[in-house]
DNA sequence: TCAACATTAGGACAATTATCCCAATACTGA
DNA sequence: TCAGTATTGGGATAATTGTCCTAATGTTGA
């Protein structure tokens, strides 16, 4: 186990401002400000700000891998791991309602930048995108998982903006309860025979 | 009929630039160089570059409402005017692959450099929410009009951040197909006694 | 024609930015 | 102990930012 080195201490700070503030609108001394550390001595750490921004998507990166992995040894069925995807929505409800959803965002602002590192951040939604894609297909719905993964995602990047934009709470229980009985709609189609739309059918 | 002023100009160049580069992210030499104008000449328009976004923000507050009249004055169906809304990101699907959704983005946007317009560019999402709660209470779901219409919100925001994220257009209109049907099982329930769970079933 | 006003161009301004250098200090291994 | 390396602080740099001033130009009405 590695020590907390001021390096790691810079990419933990990076990584909340830019999700508080966003990427372009955090500067070296709002860093500086956090890390308690010269405003100089970045250069040694990183050579430029794209550096600490990579870093900070490869720590996003395996923070969420470190999840995934935690919710399939928990060893729950497939639709009770899209349930802890789902979940994600409450659990941070309070970041939600004052930032977005730090994926969702950071994916918005760099496509706005037209950043080099759009397809670095990208990787995240993939992440999730291939996880919840394997769990759809664990319960059944090989044919469709892709799709059903990718709505299950957009869900929640809707309702992580508008509980942000309206600062809302309740609507962010009220829509996981609905997805909630989606799926286990979903979960039931799971052993009878099954027509394709008629799962899909939002 | 008013003639185009430079300030009109100034404030359509800068809703073009704000949406496809960001607020924070889009300097007055930007906005001068495609206005053709000097710099030094924005003082005597707009004082700060905060009254130009306010500016914008009217200027796409009486776009949408237009819109919205239009689509009210057209005399379709209740369930036809919130398809005409859903068929925004079809419209839209080009500049939404690029830039996201121009309100929601803006919004976001807004919300990490702490704005103080934050609620006066909310009242974008407020317009359509309020356009598409009365659509649902027209078609007879008075009870859970309000609910709906986020619903259909959050489904757009949704599906635009992920057409921006995955540059995916196929994804689009899949969605769009998908909430087609939801709402045409909605416009059948309208005459039938319905319960409420039964629709909001996502 | 000419005075009053509207509009503009050009540049000054201080503040902030990412980047970079370098001397000082801390640490490490022999 | 001490040489070599790792890490740090403080500040310089040039570029860009929003803001603001002023002189010049254009327009209008009587």
């Amino acid at each position: 186990m590695k020590a907390r080195t001021t390096r790691d201490h810079i990419v933990e700070a990076a990584d909340h401002l830019f999700y508080q503030r966003g990427f372009d609108h955090t500067s070296f001394t709002d860093i500086a400000d956090v890390v308690q550390i010269s405003r100089g001595n970045f250069y040694y750490h990183f050579k430029t700000k794209d550096e600490i921004l990579d870093a900070v998507i490869g720590k996003r990166l395996a923070d969420r891998r470190e999840m995934l992995v935690q919710w399939e040894l928990e060893g729950e069925s497939p639709a009770d791991r899209i349930r802890s995807f789902i979940n994600i929505l409450i659990v941070n409800k309070e970041k939600i309602k004052r930032y977005g959803c730090p994926i969702g965002t950071l994916s918005a602002e760099l496509a706005k930048l037209n950043h080099s590192a759009q397809n670095e951040a990208n990787r995240l939604f993939t992440l999730f995108r291939t996880w919840l894609r394997r769990q759809f297909s664990l319960l059944g719905r090989k044919a469709d998982a892709d799709a059903l993964a990718m709505h299950v995602l957009a869900h929640s990047q809707g309702v992580a903006t508008l509980a942000n934009a309206f600062n809302d709470e309740k609507f962010i229980k009220k829509e996981v309860k609905q997805i909630g009985s989606w799926l286990a709609e979903i979960e039931c189609q799971n052993t009878e025979p099954q027509s394709q739309s008629a799962a899909l059918k939002n």
